[in-house]
RNA sequence: GGGGGCAUAGCUCAGUUGGUUAGAGCGCACGCUUCACAUGCGUGAGGUCACAGGUUCGAGUCCUGUUGUCCCCACCA
């Protein structure tokens, strides 16, 4: 076989890699009853999107668990997929042709959806190939489109259900609209922002006498649709005035004056125009009183014919004029600054109108409170589990939900107008003749669905729901869920009560949500600001690994996280430091027949303490993903293999490898392998790259790390004592190096070590590690301090009193001083551990090993404490 | 107005059900051309865990309040 290449660099094998999993089929998901399903919806990202950091988080997320789990012997599906994006593609078509110098209108619907299918043809698959860059193991021959034909029946089956039973309706009510891209929104689908306006304070006014009422407004425009002014019933400033008649200036209308508790007196002037086509609250005001509803604005944000002189004229520019005619009317009061929030469109960021308009919605009351009592009862659980109490306050709090939009690029509704008898006709297939009265003059209604009313049946129409197939029996309900807070009211609620309408089972078990990656200085990431970091460039730069574990190390679940440059560095270094040992060890197992498993090996202290520290790590790891707490899963690795491993661990086999004695470096060797080996394992699922092109370097491993069992924690290799008598020759060997530091011995110098100490033989055991990585000669053990000689340096450690005559180099007066420091701190301790002990509750109450572990700790410190004070009066 | 997050080393952040002497990375200081790795090795400095109470034998961790800060929702026309 070929050596491992001297240098790290991702760029030699991560593409390879992957071609190798798609072609062995690594990453298909099997219907397998002899196994527990494990499955993973991915949420699809639009056709329109590029990789961003945010997915790339969001991705390794899933598919560290999914890995995980893989190697645990699940049968997994990780459903891949993409989704339409209704909006957000037909704006950029629309954007397209508008540089063309033509128009959707111009084109026609047919032609248009030609158009927008050739691009989907054209950039949908981006993102898809985007995806697999990162390592994503999803079964790709799964892949999935929110308008394949499987989803879009699954769309039709949702909505004739609701329909059927009265969930879905029709009817005019106030929504947002965009005057940009001509459609309705949902609540969820507007971005509110503070903005500087001003306050119009307009005089109305009131018949039949000189009096004027002043109402003061942010929209002046509207007043061409008001229908009433309204007072606060218990206001006596405007009491006279209920019942009144108001003359409404720039129009030829009477308007009354109406008192409703809505009005705040405190508020304004305490007199509000009412305008009930164009403010959600002026329209309930308006359903209390039973005022007209005029709508004086068209789609395209233009006054319509209802506003007299005024139609024909942009939103902005009615309201300019409608001032100034006031002005001239004598009827302007003032005009006072004023910022307010001002919804707009989350696609395009045009200010939204609130309209009435005649749209669908889908009664969600009935639908929320399954989706509640289903998290208030954990059958599905978020983790962290606060984002349960968003979940809920979205859903308390939850309007009906408006499904309609004006757009041409989606699902379009499945309902029939009859031109013969008028009927409505709801039905899964197109219907040819009317049930009604058999004509065949029908029409489908013209508008779309929403799109996240296809993407809240992702997790079963992609299994082929309404019917009853064998994956969705075998995967459904889903395992977990991974997305960002910011998509709970979007999606994952929908997904929720959807689920639970048509299936009767929640759809998702665990709700496993992240925060948002920002930039370096805490920014979220964004076009305009130009801070964006490209993912795509840092796994060219750093490799895909590298990426992966920047983005799940140092973040607490649901918390946003800073991404920057060192911090992949970091990543990258711990790669590198992975590469290199493993280049170390396979380098000296070169030409060595390696013993296969641990059993043949006779293991000494240090082997026993290595492979004690795997399994503890071994068994945090494997805790810590099961809660999904993956960034301490990755710490623990990284400790693991960079401390324990590379600098203790390979450092005390250094004397057995270059020794004399081959069967010892056999066994050592075997050992190395074998640590390594399951630490690859461990590192797989957050590095799926680098540890899959070192297994196959390694000699007794074969086929893919992927398909290889998590490494499982036993018991009889835990070593507990053993290991813990070996943290003291640790411990023994840093206070040597430390002595040497403070003394300014260079490393290089050998030292003489004299050891008074009743641990001979953990120490003659360990005597060629201890001079190796301590940096001494010899060793002897004397009875008492004094043989050592003058000029010697001394140390207390927990299995021996180290003594090192240094000669010229020692200070005794420094030396003094360290020593009278020491003596201090221990004095400290002696005193915090004979306080607690002295507490009689603290004996009475606390668990008793508490209590002989600070007994324990007290004796050492005492024994301590004595050999300090020898070593102080020796010198 | 309602809800939530955060406040721990110079910086960015971890800290599992309360329990050793509170940790990591980066940065900093000193020293290392040690035969896997300078993308490295060794040694170290640096913290009254925002503040004030409370519960407890014991609080960074739980409770109450205060301050600062960020976010989400609602919203006064």
């Amino acid at each position: 076989m070929k050596d491992m290449q001297t240098t790290y660099d991702p760029r030699d094998f991560e593409d390879k890699i992957y071609e190798k999993w798609v072609k062995e089929g690594c990453f298909k998901a099997k219907i397998d009853p002899d196994k527990v399903p494990f499955t993973v919806m991915m949420p699809p990202p639009n056709i329109t999107g590029q990789l961003h950091i945010g997915h790339a988080m969001d991705e390794t997320m899933q598919d560290i668990v999914v890995r995980f789990k893989r190697m645990q012997g699940y049968s997994v599906l990780w459903q891949p997929g993409v989704d339409h994006a209704s909006l957000a593609t037909e704006h950029k078509i629309v954007e397209k042709l508008r540089e063309e110098g033509t128009t959707k209108e111009a084109l026609g619907r047919e032609e248009f959806l030609r158009r927008a299918w050739e691009w989907k043809a054209q950039y949908g698959g981006k993102i898809v190939e985007q995806l697999k860059k990162l390592g994503s193991s999803c079964d790709w021959d799964r892949l999935a489109f929110t308008m394949d034909e499987r989803c879009s029946r699954a769309v039709r089956e949702a909505f004739f259900r609701l329909y059927e039973t009265g969930l879905i309706y029709r009817g005019s009510r106030i929504i947002n609209w965009c005057p940009d891209c001509k459609t309705a929104l949902s609540d969820e689908e507007v971005v509110y922002s503070e903005d500087a306006g001003h306050f119009w304070y307009f005089d109305y006014p009131v018949e039949g006498s000189g009096e004027r009422i002043t109402i003061a407004t942010t929209r002046p425009e509207t007043m061409l649709g008001d229908t009433a002014v309204a007072v606060n019933p218990k206001d006596k400033r405007y009491a006279r005035f209920v019942g009144k008649t108001l003359l409404l200036p720039l129009t030829d209308r009477k308007i009354p004056v109406v008192a409703d508790d809505y009005v705040d007196p405190e508020f304004g002037t305490g007199a509000v125009k009412i305008t009930p086509a164009h403010d959600p609250n002026d329209f309930e005001v308006g359903l209390r009183h039973k005022l007209p509803v005029i709508r004086v604005m068209n789609d395209d944000g233009t006054i319509n014919e209802l506003g007299g002189a005024f139609a024909g004229l942009d939103r902005y520019e009615a309201r300019k004029r409608v001032v100034e005619s006031m002005k001239e009317l004598g009827l302007l009061v003032k005009i006072e600054a004023h910022s307010h929030n001002v919804g707009h469109c989350h696609r395009c960021n045009a200010t939204l109108e609130p309209i009435v308009s005649k749209q669908w919605f889908v009664r969600m009351a009935p639908l929320a409170k399954p989706a509640i009592e289903a998290v208030a009862k954990s059958k599905t659980k978020f983790t962290p589990d606060r984002f349960a109490k968003i979940y809920f306050n979205w859903l308390e709090n939850i309007r009906d939900w408006c499904i309609s939009r004006q757009l041409w690029w989606g699902h379009r509704i499945p309902v029939w107008y009859c031109g013969g008898c008028g009927a409505e006709i709801c039905a899964r297939e197109e219907p040819s003749v009317c049930p009604k009265c058999g004509s065949a003059d029908l029409t489908q209604d013209e508008d779309c669905l929403d799109t996240w009313f296809s993407s809240a049946l992702w997790p079963f129409s992609t299994l082929g729901w309404p019917e009853d197939t064998p994956e969705f029996k075998y995967f459904y309900p889903t395992d977990v869920l991974v997305t960002g807070y910011d998509i709970i009211p979007f999606w994952v609620m929908r997904m929720m009560f959807s689920g639970l309408r048509y299936t009767g089972k929640v759809p998702f078990r665990d709700v496993l949500i992240h925060g948002l990656v920002r930039d370096e200085q805490g920014r979220k990431m964004s076009k305009s600001l130009g801070n964006g970091i490209d993912p795509l460039k840092l796994i060219e730069k750093y490799g895909a690994d590298s990426l992966r574990l920047a983005l799940v190390t140092g973040v607490a679940p649901g918390n946003d996280m800073r991404m920057s440059e060192t911090k992949i560095e970091s990543s990258r270094n711990f790669v590198n430091k992975i590469w290199n040992a493993s280049r170390f060890v396979l380098m000296n197992t070169k030409g060595t027949d390696v013993p296969p498993s641990l059993a043949s090996v006779r293991l000494q202290p240090a082997d026993r303490w290595i492979i004690s520290r795997l399994m503890a790590t071994v068994r945090e790891v494997t805790l810590s993903l099961k809660k999904y707490d993956l960034g301490i899963a990755a710490d623990k690795i990284v400790e693991f293999a960079w401390n324990d491993f590379c600098d203790w661990y390979i450092e005390l086999s250094k004397p057995a490898l270059y020794g004399d004695d081959p069967e010892r470096k056999r066994q050592t060797l075997g050992v190395l392998l074998f640590v390594l080996e399951n630490t690859l394992k461990l590192l797989h699922p957050f590095a799926p790259f680098v540890t899959e092109e070192i297994y196959g370097y390694l000699p007794h491993s074969s086929g893919s790390i992927m398909t290889a069992d998590f490494p499982r924690y036993n018991s009889r290799l835990s070593y507990r004592e053993e290991a813990k008598a070996f943290e003291g020759v640790i411990g023994f060997i840093k206070a040597v190096r430390a002595i040497k530091v403070s003394v300014n011995c260079p490393p290089s110098k050998k030292v003489h070590l004299f050891l008074v100490t009743d641990q001979k033989r953990l120490i003659t055991v360990n005597k060629n590690a201890i001079l190796r990585l301590a940096g001494a000669s010899e060793i002897d053990f004397i009875e008492r301090g004094s043989a050592a000689g003058e000029k010697t340096v001394s140390q207390v450690t927990d299995i021996a009193q180290i003594f090192i005559p240094l000669g010229e180099l020692v200070d005794l007066e420094a030396e003094r001083v360290r020593l009278t420091k020491e003596l201090e701190r221990v004095e400290g301790e002696i005193e915090r551990a004979g306080c607690k002990l002295a507490n009689q509750n603290f004996i009475a109450k606390a668990p008793k090993k508490l209590v002989d572990d600070e007994r324990a700790k007290l004796e050492k410190f005492l024994d301590m404490k004595k050999k300090i004070q020898q070593q102080l009066s020796a010198l």
